[in-house]
DNA sequence: AGCAAAAATGCAAGCGTTTCAAGAAAAAAG
DNA sequence: CTTTTTTCTTGAAACGCTTGCATTTTTGCT
C-alpha cells in the first residue's frame, strides 16, 4: 500500500519487503520447488501487493536464455507464409516463447542482416522461411551456434533441419491428375527457378511425371516469373500461344492470377483450360471456379517447425534432421 | 587470429585486445564522437578481427532501452492486419527497432496476457491492433508507462493515441454511391457490432447517409456476423429474403464471401445486387467481379503508426493524439 | 535429547553493457 | 616552457536477475 510510485519495484524490493533474500524470491518466481510453502505464500503475497513483474531482460542476461525466438519471413502479407507464421506463433506461445518477427523481403542482403540483429538480441533459436538457402546463409547459420529450423523450405545440402512436404512427389501426384484427363501440353508456372523449391524439386516432379507417361518435356511450356498475382494475370497470352491446355502453378496468388487472366480472356475453365495450384491457402476457395490444389498442412508445418525448435533448444536428442509432413490433392472447379 | 574459439568475445575481450578501456569500446560501438580517430580505428580493427557483436540484452539492461517494440495483432493471416504489419515493420527497421509480434486472436484475455509479457520484456513501445479497446485494456495501457499507439483502430474515449481513417465519413461516401444508383434497401454487413468500429462508427455512417437521403433505417437490413469468408458466403438467403438490392460490407474477406454466395446462387452482380467493401486489400481484385471498395492506405496506417510511436519514444512533443489518414472510394465491377 | 541427513535459505559472484565522475593527455594560450 | 582549456580515456558503480556454494533450519531416527 505504499505509494512511492517512483522507483520501479525489483526483486530486491520484494525481497526486503518479504524479509527474505533475493535468491528466495527468484526461486518462487521460477517455480523452484525448494521453498517452504509458508515462505512461498508470503513472497507471493508481496509480489502481488507490489505488483512486481520480473524484468525479462535482466533474467535473460543472468540466465543466458531469452525465451525469444527469431522468425525470418519473406513477406507477412503472403498467405502462405502468414499461415506458417500462425502455426509457429501458436506453438511458441504454448511453450512460453516470444517471437521476434523479421521481414526479409526474400532479399538475400536483408536476410543476412536480419539474422545478425536476431543473434545480437540473443534469441534462443530461429525459424527461417525463405526461397533460397545460399551458401553464405548456411555458413552464418553454422556460426550462430543456436538451433535453426527451416519451415516450408528445403536445404538442398541437407545441412540444416527442416520441416516441409515432399515437393517432388506432391507435384507428380497433382500433375498426374491433369495427364489422366488427356492433357498433353501442361504448363509449369512458378516463381524464379533459381529458388530450389521451384527449379529443383517441383520442376523435377514435373519432368518425372511427364516421363513416366511418355510425354516429352518441352521447355517452352515452362514459365518462370515471380510470386505476384498480377504476374499470373498477364500470363494468359503466352500460355495460349504455347498451346497449353492446362497449367500447374507453384503459388496460390500466382495461380489466382493465371485463372483470372484466362477467364477474363474468355477461356472456359476447366473445359478449355485447367489450372491447379500448390498451397491450398484460403485463396483457392475464394476464386471462381475454385482452384484444385495440392494440399499441405500449412499451419502444421509452422507448428511442427516450432515444436522441433523447442526440442532442439532443450537439447533433446533427435534422430532426424528433416520432417516430411503428408501432402494430398483436392479437386475443385478449376480442373476436370 | 587467436583461435581459442570457446569463450564468447565480449566488450572486455575487445578492450584488452585493443589496449583500451571498456568505456572506450562502448563509445566506438555507439558512435559517440568523443573518441580520437586513431583510437577508433584501432578498436574497430579489433572488433572486426574478433568478429565482436555487442550483446543486445546486456545493452538493454544497462541502458534501459531495448530497441524493440511490441505489436499486438488479432490475426496475422488476415490481409487487413498483415498489411498494416508490413508498414509497421518497414518503418521499424528503418529506425532500427525490432518487433515482437504477438497474436491475440482478438481475444480479450489473450490481449491482456500478451501485453504483460511484452512489458516484462521491456519493449520500448507498443502498437496495438484490435477490434475493441476495453476499459481494462485502457487501464493497463496507462499503467504501462511506455508509449502505445493504436493502428487502424479507434479509442472511443480518445485516451490513447491512434492512426486511422474517418470511418464514419468513409462509409457515408461509399454508401452514397449505392444510393445514387437508386438502391433503397441497402444491407449493412459487419462483424460484431460490439466492436466500436462497426457498431459505433460504420453503423453511424450508414444511418447518417440514409437519413440524409430520406431513406428510413430498417434494422432488419443490419447483418451482424464475424470476419470469416465463410460467414459471408452463407449470408445470401438472408440477404435475399430481406429484399436487399445492395450491401455494404465491413471487411474484405467477408465481402468476398457475400459476393460469391450471391453469385453462386445465381444473382447477377452488379445488376441485381451490388456489393461494396471496406478495406481495398488485394482480395478485392482477385474476386470476380472485382469488389468496389472504400480505399484506405493500409500500409501507410501501419507505417505512420510506427513513425508516430518512434516520435513518442523519443519524447518529441506532439500536438495531436489522433492521426486521420485520407480515404477514398474505388468503383469496380461489383457495383454500378 | 542428540545427531545425521535433508530441506530451506542466504551470500555474493557473475552476466555484458552503459555511464558518470574524475583523471590524463593533448592543444591552445600566454 | 608554463598554465589553461579542451579533448580523450579510465575506473568502477550500476542495471535486475540467476545460481553454485555455504550456512542454517527442519526432519527423522535413535
Amino acid at each position: 500500500m505504499d505509494s512511492r510510485e517512483e522507483k520501479a519495484v525489483t526483486i530486491s524490493t520484494v525481497a526486503k519487503e518479504a524479509g527474505v533474500s533475493m535468491a528466495t524470491v527468484s526461486r518462487v518466481v521460477n517455480g523452484n520447488p525448494n521453498v517452504k510453502p509458508a515462505t512461498r505464500k508470503k513472497v507471493l503475497e508481496v509480489i502481488d501487493r507490489l505488483d512486481y513483474r520480473p524484468n525479462a531482460v535482466a533474467q535473460g542476461l543472468a540466465s543466458k536464455k531469452t525465451t525469444t525466438v527469431g522468425v525470418i519471413i519473406p513477406a507477412v502479407t503472403n498467405v502462405y507464409f502468414s499461415s506458417l507464421a500462425r502455426g509457429i506463433d501458436d506453438v511458441a506461445s504454448m511453450y512460453k516463447y516470444n517471437i521476434i518477427l523479421a521481414n526479409s523481403d526474400g532479399n538475400h542482403q536483408k536476410e543476412i542482416q536480419v539474422l545478425n540483429t536476431l543473434l545480437a538480441k540473443q534469441v534462443d533459436g530461429i525459424i527461417f522461411m525463405g526461397h533460397n538457402l545460399t551458401d553464405e546463409l548456411r555458413a552464418q547459420f553454422k556460426r550462430a551456434k543456436i538451433p535453426i529450423v527451416l519451415a516450408g523450405s528445403v536445404d538442398q545440402k541437407d545441412e540444416v533441419e527442416s520441416v516441409h512436404i515432399n515437393y517432388v512427389e506432391a507435384v507428380e501426384s497433382a500433375i498426374s491428375n491433369l495427364i489422366n484427363h488427356g492433357n498433353k501440353r501442361i504448363a509449369f508456372v512458378s516463381g524464379p527457378l533459381s529458388d530450389p523449391i521451384n527449379g529443383e524439386y517441383r520442376l523435377k516432379g514435373y519432368k518425372n511425371v511427364l516421363a513416366k507417361n511418355g510425354i516429352e518435356y518441352d521447355p517452352s511450356l515452362v514459365f518462370e516469373t515471380d510470386y505476384r498475382y498480377r504476374s499470373g494475370e498477364v500470363l494468359w497470352p503466352a500460355l495460349a500461344s504455347a498451346r497449353a491446355t492446362a497449367a500447374f502453378v507453384a503459388d496460390d496468388e500466382l495461380a489466382a492470377g493465371v485463372l483470372n487472366g484466362a477467364r477474363d480472356a474468355g477461356a472456359k475453365i476447366p473445359d478449355e483450360f485447367e489450372v491447379i495450384t500448390s498451397n491450398n491457402s484460403k485463396l483457392t476457395e475464394i476464386v471462381r471456379p475454385q482452384l484444385s490444389s495440392i494440399t499441405q498442412p500449412l499451419y502444421d508445418i509452422g507448428a511442427v517447425s516450432m515444436r522441433f525448435l523447442t526440442k532442439m533448444m532443450n537439447k533433446e536428442e533427435s534422430t532426424q534432421k528433416t520432417i516430411d509432413l503428408p501432402y494430398g490433392f483436392i479437386k475443385r472447379g478449376s480442373s476436370k
